[in-house]
DNA sequence: ACGATAATACCCCAATCAGGGGGGTATTTA
DNA sequence: TAAATACCCCCCTGATTGGGGTATTATCGT
């Protein structure tokens, strides 16, 4: 059985191309293509299908957009991604929106079909430069900008994990008023004032 | 000018086979090998290696400890890890570490050139599962498991900013005690005492 | 159209916790 | 030997937490 694909592209001449090479591969059929996404929800409804290309600029509805408002009420269709650009602000807002791949325009007409097998087999299709991109994301912050001594890391860490102060005193069998002046110095370190503007910062720049 | 490799591989056979393989080629060429990687630091800087493969599991230290003990001192060079299982947990801790790839000894024999060759054009080559497991970590967690409300959620968005009862308060332009039986709210959700805690829970569950 | 339920917005009291400001000693390292 | 690190203590104010409430709108199912 086919898998059933659905395409939103506002450029015409690409929509039908990638309709047309879809159709060359008994794999797959195109059950619709629009050029635009706003009445997502329903097609998926009505159409049933598996897999979506989606472009990300769009008039009315980004792509972005498009992918929060499936995955409101659908987890398991995968979403492939289009754009021209390896921008990284909308790259990583698709991810986090759910996309399931990431296909650069230029590539599509080799990198569609395997992109699209890829996906249906449980894989995360993308550009080098994008995975690149994702791995970097990942990775701690090289370490050292703040300048922490090993204790006021080990402190920091408890800190993010939801400790309060007496916890952390008792984890680490030193006294209460160390934790503090440890705690001081931290928030000194990092300019902020609070436990939470600390493990904000913390977490958000993968200092732990 | 050939890029110049560094092996760590516990396994005699696959060490050599890995070596005879990249020897074939004249793009590069090996410029030592070794069954543990505890002198990875001094080898390093005799080297000199544009690229290291590291395999996971070798006694002594392994490749993610490796990892971190060289990005101390060298953000530059390329460490691809070589691994038998797309395991979890070590994928990730290799990631964070600092790893550039991701191989499967399964595929070394197709991949590893290629795998190089990506690296160096600053990619980061990894199998399709690896890249799955990668995507869906950067994912937000479906949201609803807490069931907020829209307000509760702004408020928590607010916390997790470090922003203190008054803050948020002034920013939302709600009475300060009305913040505080939101946050008491919240809290009962997401079961826990602490502004820190609540942060620390969400932020790591992607929650806002 | 009806009550039930949920969401929103607000208030008080009491106890504990955290944050900013001081101060200090001992040990290790450069 | 000066600097850095690790450790400890006091005071005071303001912030946070946990326990009670009330009132007004929406929203939903029958």
């Amino acid at each position: 059985m086919p898998e059933r694909v659905l395409i939103y592209e506002d450029n015409d001449a690409l929509r039908k191309s990638l309709e047309e090479l879809l159709m060359l591969s008994d794999e797959f059929v195109v059950v619709s293509t629009a050029r635009d996404c706003l009445s997502v929800e329903e097609d998926i409804r009505q159409l049933n299908p598996d897999v979506i290309l989606m472009d990300i600029d769009m008039p009315g509805m980004t792509g972005i957009e498009a992918v929060k408002k499936i995955r409101v009420f659908n987890k398991k269709i995968f979403v492939i991604m289009l754009t021209v650009f390896e921008d990284n602000g909308h790259v990583f807002d698709a991810i986090c929106a759910g996309a399931s791949g990431y296909l650069l325009k230029k590539n599509v007409s080799e990198k569609l079909i395997p992109a699209i097998r890829e996906v249906l087999t449980g894989g995360a299709p993308m550009s080098p430069v994008i995975a690149k991109m994702v791995i970097s994301s990942m990775q701690k912050s090289s370490g050292k900008q703040y300048n922490f001594t090993v204790r006021e890391n080990d402190i920091l860490k408890l800190l993010c994990k939801g400790m309060s102060y007496k916890m952390i005193a008792n984890e680490t069998g030193l006294a209460f008023e160390t934790i503090r002046s440890y705690i001081k110095n931290i928030y000194e370190k990092l300019q902020v004032h609070s436990a939470t503007e600390a493990v904000s910062k913390a977490i958000n720049e993968k200092l732990v």
